[in-house]
DNA sequence: CTGAAAGCGCTTACAG
DNA sequence: CTGAAAGCGCTTACAG
């Protein structure tokens, strides 16, 4: 307790490792060998070291550190957000890509300006961060060429713009790795568990209108794979397009929701626990009764477990996702060289809740009305 | 563009000031001058500076200067978050500091780990930032105290826990700043529009129940402010208690809410936009229609302006929490040691949409049924 | 296993 | 106005 600053008196010098040196006895190198357990140290001397260490309370300078070893321990993430975005989206991305970062020992800094254009090179030139995760990423995001070309590696999350055919970043540099969450398989995973239970139409409700600004990559193919997976598998299907991803915008589109559902065992299927949260209430309003006339399956964040507690969804494991990137991440600052990896991380299964009843045993009406379960090896008829 | 890693070949080694000197004829220390501008340099030799700082593409070392000045020009947010905040509550705050900070040429290491205890010890004591902001405190806070015993200054952000009566904090250190949005004159300012125009109720919805786990601070005194000030003026007040801040809660309550409107001009006002989309929407299930029968008025962010584009609300100014947060925390690390700041955000006045009439010519009914416009004079009768 | 020395890239008195 | 030198607090070959 002596090195507690006391009052106003002026604050004493942090202890540095030649302090510790000086205490324990050593060289000011055997501090460091302790400390970072890089050379064979005596027991005896580690022992008077942390002695020491402890007695001064001594914590070593991050940026002397890192002015040695050029290396932060510090990533970036960027994170473009403005007041319209969806705070419950973005949580567990941001919470998660913090404890995984930690996890590495890493801390990380934040910036989510929509204006700050060259945080990207600012924090990279002036080796502030060892690395960068990108998030939002669109389609000719100058981010994407702009992290190419860093001096240290950057993983991109949530979008895997710019790669797959057109994988070729025009300059020099190595392609950023990315991490994305697979919605053209989650909407073919809802179809199949639609087809299992023995429902006949897929009706998939867009999250936005196209409306010139481009759709989120993510939006692009997936309503495509959930049509090629039902039709497959013999069902109807039907898109829906609101003219918001609202409860104002499913209001405008209701005559044709009714339509799509009218007499047909119906999943109706969404991006967004929001949308589907507005589904759930249309239906309710109009006594459709969600997990009984109709399932109303969200793709959607786990955090909407909290929030809309009756919603079925099927969880976007933004966990999986970020946890995968920063394991990326922290290779490469490491030096892995190896080519530049897209990892799609794929849907699990529905969480069905009030909106679905379980897929299993969905109770099934028969042209006579006759109430009857299902199995998933579909005992039908 | 000679400076720019092609392919996989070695990094080329990042320029430093001696590399400009070199180039531009001069010492190293000129070098610093022009950068800094903490010593005259003749136009000519500035001029040679600055060119072949970007000809080489040049970029100060972060680390090293920070090894040098000991200041990092980094700021460290520290905000508990978990899967059920409310991503709008937080978002505009986050962004809001990285804005601010920015402006101050800081950027933000944000830290969301509810189970990172040591961060405020960690950051501090290795030197990686040069300041706090904490949010969410709560009674009885270790970080608190914590806080006040660093090297580094803190702001305390939403709450003024351990501050007023009992701001002595045990031991030595500096109690840290505080700033937050003031709660108790929200709602005081609700009772105040509600009065001007008649009204004669005023009608609070709790956000959350007492349970056990202690109220955030900012809910334990604002009911009482309301009250009072609603007494003041003449109003009925009551105060309703759901079960849960959301819409089964209002339901649990329904009776009670049904009650405390019913044949009254009544203002509800709760804290928190869910909270209000779900009384607003309980009122329309019951054809009390919101800004004729009664008005509605949530405490909360502006981001409620593209969420609930109908709820009228009081915004909590979230900004002005912030920059005033910011200011202060960098008049600090600049060496401020004035007395510990305790600032209170004021509400302004509520943003009138769809669940007010605009208070200063909502439409009043006598007994005996006439409708008619009140001015602000109260010209009523 | 241990220690003396160099050096990471800046900034800042200080001398000129 | 300009430059040579010291030093911030570490880590890392290197010599012993």
């Amino acid at each position: 307790m002596t090195n507690v600053t006391i009052g106003t008196g002026s604050p004493r010098r942090r202890p540095t490792s030649k302090d510790v040196a000086a205490l324990a006895g050593v060289a000011q190198s055997t501090v460091s060998h302790v400390i970072n357990g890089n050379y064979p140290v005596s027991e005896t001397v580690r022992r008077q070291v942390l002695d020491a260490m402890e007695r001064l309370d001594y914590h070593p300078n991050a940026s002397a550190r890192t002015l040695r070893t050029s290396r932060t321990r510090t990533i970036a993430l960027l994170e473009k957000l403005d007041e319209h975005t969806a705070g419950y989206d973005v949580l567990p991305y941001l919470t998660g890509i913090i404890r995984h970062a930690r996890e590495h020992d890493y801390d990380v800094i934040v910036n989510t300006l929509s204006d700050d254009d060259n945080a990207l090179d600012r924090l990279s030139q002036r080796m502030i961060c060892d690395g960068f995760v990108i998030m939002d990423v669109v389609e000719g995001d100058p981010r994407v060429e702009r992290a190419a070309q860093l001096a240290v590696p950057a993983v991109l999350v949530g979008n895997a713009v710019g790669f797959g055919d057109d994988a070729n970043v025009p300059g020099a540099g190595r392609m950023p790795d990315c991490v994305y969450y697979d919605y053209d398989a989650a909407m073919a995973e809802i179809a199949r568990e639609a087809a299992d239970c023995g429902c006949d139409t897929l009706v998939m409700v867009r999250d936005e209108p196209d409306d010139g600004r481009s759709l989120p990559p993510i939006e692009r193919t997936m309503y495509d794979s959930g049509r090629r997976e039902a039709e497959r598998l013999g069902l109807r299907t039907e898109l829906i397009v609101p003219p918001t991803g609202e409860e104002d915008g499913v209001a405008a589109v209701g005559d044709d929701l009714a339509a799509a559902i009218a007499g047909r065992r119906a999943v109706i299927a969404m991006r967004g626990v929001n949308l589907g949260d507005a589904v759930r209430r249309w239906c309710e309003a109009r006594d459709i009764r969600p997990g009984i006339d109709v399932s109303i399956v969200a793709i959607g964040p786990v955090a909407a477990q909290g929030r809309y507690p009756e919603l079925s969804y099927l969880p976007t494991r933004p966990d999986a996702v970020v946890s995968a990137a920063i394991d990326l991440l922290a290779a490469r600052i490491d030096g892995d060289t190896s080519p530049a990896v897209v990892r799609a991380i794929l849907p699990e299964h529905i969480v069905h809740r009030g909106t679905t009843l379980p897929m299993m045993t969905l109770p099934m009406r028969t042209d006579s009305g006759d109430v009857w379960g299902c199995g998933r090896d579909g005992e039908r008829g």
